[in-house]
DNA sequence: GTCAGTGCAAATAATTTGCAGTCTT
DNA sequence: AAGACTGCAAATTATTTGCACTGAC
């Protein structure tokens, strides 16, 4: 049997959520729905579920393909629309990047990122040396500081491996 | 005579680049392009020295409207396509953003940004706690990591001012 | 039953590309 | 003169919106 061994690297490359921490966000997403009378809709459960199993930052367009497989007719606008509401209520968050697409993260600790600059992918880093550092007090100029975002800009392993061939995630 | 105070606001919060350091990184520019056999057109030229001068990481269409005027008829194709080469070439650096948006940083020195989570605007910050910070080499997983970026996230003097009603910077 | 949520298609917005003509080297 | 660079318009890609309809509460 012939398999990708490209897309297999790049799954080994993230560590997957384990399915227990999937089911209690999942959980925890729905109560906290109910509580704030938002509504529960199978669209956004879906997506929500997705993007909770999901480290690889994924962008709208790629959690509407994943999704599509599972269910009929899940609009793309749809996947959209229930990430900008994800977003304004709190649930997930909006990572900044590189190429210009939008990628979603529904892990709301406090991490960093790796990036890679030559497929735009992101990954989870937890690092206590990086965690610990402390908003600035100086050379704000009248901005008000809230969060610290730490990004460790480098070369992911699968386009390593390809050699800067750009493995792309999407 | 009436102003447009948002305006000045904005262009204080952020302080421009000398006029002796742009025309020293225009100079330095152009001779680098001399020594690596890289065209020296009046577009490239324009669009570096425009960079150059501005702190507030414009987007292709920013430098574009705002080099329109003096020079006629520069498409924005070309921009995008400038911008792009001078990223290849390492002349400039492509900072992300939240937005979505491509913004781009004439400022290759290493320092840090601050990124407005309301209107998307980003300005330069320079703090050495946060400079020394070193790179990390735990939880990489074969990542090759290269550069550090570290991003103060919050609200920017204009956007307090305006209470949340995003003074919009393009 | 009410109204927010959704699908579909059409509209925008951001960026890229093909091609013929122009300018740098 | 050769080939890289540019302008313009058309093509793509990403994201948003209008509207009629459906489903959660």
């Amino acid at each position: 049997m012939i398999m990708n061994t490209d897309k297999i690297n790049r799954r080994e490359a993230q560590a997957p959520r384990t399915p227990g921490e999937v089911s209690r966000w999942c959980a925890r997403f729905e109560k906290e729905c109910r509580r704030r009378r938002l509504r529960v809709t199978v669209q956004r459960q879906a997506v929500y579920r997705a993007l909770a199993a999901d480290t690889t930052h994924p962008t709208a367009d790629a959690l509407h393909a994943k999704l599509r497989a599972g269910m009929t007719g899940l609009s793309l606008a749809t996947v959209y629309r229930i990430l900008e509401s994800f977003v304004r209520e709190g649930f997930v968050r909006r990572v900044s990047s590189q190429d210009g697409l939008g990628r979603f993260d529904a892990n709301l600790a406090h991490h960093q990122h790796l990036v890679c600059r030559s497929c735009g992918c992101i990954t989870d880093l937890q690092e206590e040396s990086l965690a610990r550092m402390k908003l600035p007090s100086r050379g704000l100029r009248e901005f008000a500081p809230e969060d610290l975002e730490i990004r460790v800009i480098g070369i992911c392993a699968p386009c390593r491996r390809t050699n800067g061939k750009r493995a792309k995630t999407k």
